[in-house]
DNA sequence: CGGCAAATTGAACAGAGTCAAAACCAGTGG
DNA sequence: CCACTGGTTTTGACTCTGTTCAATTTGCCG
């Protein structure tokens, strides 16, 4: 169930059997839910935190002009509000952007964890801090690159991602989102993503399609993108 | 010396004298730094975090082409790099805005903070996911504010960090970047930033001129920017 | 087959970038 | 005290990337 969660941990730190079973038996509850649903609204208190285990979810803010931003995706493994356990409520909210299932992980159990495995809180720190690093690196996006750029270096991210989580294979990944959805990460418009799209594909690097990013030329996609993935971390484990 | 740490700190938890003492014996050396240089680079290896005492400092990633992009100021009293601490190298390197002194925390020290002060840990955590709201407000402003908008709102967070640690009253701040650096920060480039600054001045918001934000009407500036504070956490003790 | 959201396209427009020159300003040295 | 220097600020003219608005097409699903 959190198989994915674990091996993304363990890509970066060791992860004892006692400290595993500290982690599974954070979880109190599974639950479904529907695309397109807020899970989290900006400012309510929070008393648990939400483990990804399938679908696509994102942080976002909205505006007074009805217009917003998403400033995270989450993918399956990803605990999407940990950082909710310090904060005690979010300055964002939480949607599902697809179906998804989610694990609630009460923070009473987490505040445990803290109390009792240093380390694995550490784990967890970084967890929260690696998301961080995302974050900054949207910023770079948002901030430097042009539409183009800033699209390819996206679906670099995601295809790294989820390949951590055997959820992406040199042919692409499963992401259905809509164009409009695309362009609240991006800080375009939709009609503007459209063409960045076409031009992708015209460029023989990606197809986004049906659900689906196809990956028809990475090498090229990454060079575009300028795409590094040091800000993943994931080779911290042989440093 | 670390007294804007704490009263930061202590806006947010409660932290007593045992983990105060625990806090200030982490330092194990002050250092001064001229104005624009590089105190941490993208990718070495972290063996202290640095808490700014005096001055300002930002992190930031460089493009290929020369092109940068500031990703977070860090006023007096906050933690640069505290992230470092898990992280054991940074994706983006830190460096000083204006002259500096700076307090080295060795990565040792916090460790064992992790180990014996549970709570004190947390507050740490909390710290940096602070930080990460910060980013999040940022990237809604690189990806949906335009230029006028986006330069009051960063001149409100500033505002308003300042003020918790005593370097800002009603009539304003110093805060002696450039231009360039200020457009480093807002995505825009230095020509624009300038037009930006007439404009709000023309306004009778603020004056950016010899070092120092005054600002003549806070109200209005709050307004343009549409600046809810929310994302600071300032209130967190109350509720 | 019909309905509706999403994708696509075109044309006109605007916000911000680019390029280049001029003005300003603080520090330095004669 | 003044001229010189180099970085910063300011301004103008022009360009371009991405937006806006509006219409059309596509594709899915009952």
């Amino acid at each position: 169930m959190i198989g994915k969660h674990l091996s993304k941990l363990r890509l970066r730190d060791e992860i004892n059997a006692e400290e595993e079973e500290a982690i599974r038996s954070c979880i109190s509850e599974i639950v479904d839910y529907p695309a397109d649903q807020t899970i989290v609204h900006r400012g309510e208190e929070l008393h648990y935190s939400t483990l990804v285990l399938e679908g696509f979810i994102c942080r976002y803010k909205d505006l007074s002009d009805g217009q917003r931003q998403i400033t995270h995706i989450h993918v399956p493994g990803d605990f999407a509000d940990l950082h909710g356990f310090t904060l005690k409520h979010l300055d964002h909210s939480i949607m599902t952007l697809t179906p998804c299932k989610i694990a609630k992980a009460p923070h009473e159990r987490i505040l445990k964890i803290t109390e009792k495995y240093p380390h694995l809180t550490r784990v967890f720190w970084f967890s929260t801090n690696l998301d961080a690093c995302i974050h900054r690196e949207w910023e770079v996006s948002l901030g430097r690159r042009r539409a183009l750029e800033r699209t390819a270096h996206l679906f670099c991210e995601l295809q790294v991602r989820l390949q951590i989580v055997g959820m992406a294979d040199e042919t692409g990944y499963a992401f259905p989102l809509t164009q409009t959805e695309l362009a609240e990460c991006l800080g375009l418009t939709s009609v503007h993503v459209n063409r960045v799209l076409r031009e992708l594909r015209e460029r023989g690097m990606i197809e986004f399609r049906g659900g689906r990013v196809s990956i028809t030329d990475f090498k090229a996609l990454k060079a575009v993108a300028e795409f590094d993935p040091a800000y993943l971390y994931m080779e911290l484990r042989d440093r």
